[in-house]
DNA sequence: ATCTATTCATAAGG
DNA sequence: TCCTTATGAATAGAT
């Protein structure tokens, strides 16, 4: 959404890095953050899914969106994800051990599945090919393959994505804070704080 | 963003409504979740603010976008506090308990992965009730689901790998910075990991 | 997955 | 912050 730059009246191109404009920085800071808002309302209606954003601001104002609530979509994927080990000293020779234990292990059941799948790769095609049902099976395979892979997809681009801002934004020095209450101003203006 | 009807051939209008057909929804679904996940990703890049979007699927795939972590972003979102930043290193921590979280997420998602693999399972061997193919079917069923699980191998291998070589560097008292933010348009995905 | 015509979002400027 | 305008981007439908 947003790369270059140009010239003129209308909507230029943008970079997207940090906004050197204090001012500037702010209004699209508004504009884009009910731009998230209205785009996750709409997925959430589109789809009939549970949304949650949520955005701390730099000087830790809260703005959050949640159909059908925040608490209760945050409430649901946490139960849902195992909890983060204690932030107590994390940098240890057996958490490292552990992480490394847990990818191995998980790479072990996916190396049995693929095995499976070798097996009998061939005889699946084989026999998809000579029966009358073989559209239909082929369309199970590929939907379901699909769908799974669109997952993992978006689960290693999470991992990279987030390693990699979350490394920018140690280096840029973002450690800004505040009281942290829903009542001071982001820059210069009341916080709203929107939930729907 | 999206109100009325049709015409022709480009974009055409659609009613903020659910999506009547079953493909159709999933399509759009996968098309506006990335949307969402952008935005958010350029807001925060924007405006240096701290960004989490949670989306449960009404089948229960949770999705989520989160810098700098999604756990992160919602705890000092409940509670308030302004960012508790390791007083030493900040990295060490940061990085290991993100790493951690990565691969406990990979690892959910391929349970659920593996979940809906078996509830599609069961589609099939229904309708395999109906003709007589059932051990195709049942081949076929035993097969499903490897390539998805391949992806995720893959990930959680790049995730370990990460893992080892930031410490490596992190041990080495160095606080190396692969500039991630910014990188190019492409940033949030530079990823090599690609299964057909 | 691609392509294209359209609608949507939004950078600039008041 | 709201309005307007011109234009860049996202994306619905079709291929």
């Amino acid at each position: 959404m947003a790369r270059k730059k140009k010239a003129s009246h209308g909507r230029k191109k943008i970079a997207i890095r940090r906004i050197a404009s204090e001012e500037a920085r702010h209004v699209c800071f508004s504009k884009r953050r009910n731009g998230v808002f209205t785009k996750a309302a709409d997925l959430s209606t589109l789809r009939g899914a549970e949304v949650a954003v949520i955005v701390n601001s730099p000087v830790g104002n809260p703005y959050s969106l949640g159909i059908p609530g925040v608490n209760q979509v945050i409430d649901r994927y946490s139960t849902r994800s195992p909890m983060p080990l204690e932030p107590n000293n994390p940098y240890r020779a057996s958490r490292i051990g552990e992480l490394n234990a847990q990818c191995m292990e998980l790479s072990r059941r996916l190396d049995l599945a693929n095995a499976r799948k070798a097996e009998m790769g061939a005889r699946v095609r084989e026999a998809a090919e000579r029966n009358p049902y073989a559209k239909l099976v082929d369309d199970i395979d590929q939907g379901l393959g699909s769908r799974e892979l669109k997952v993992a997809e978006e689960a290693l681009r999470g991992v990279r994505a987030q390693g990699e801002r979350r490394l920018g934004e140690l280096m840029r020095g973002g450690g800004a804070c505040s009281d942290g209450c829903e009542s001071s101003e982001d820059d210069g203006r009341p916080v709203p704080v929107r939930v729907a």
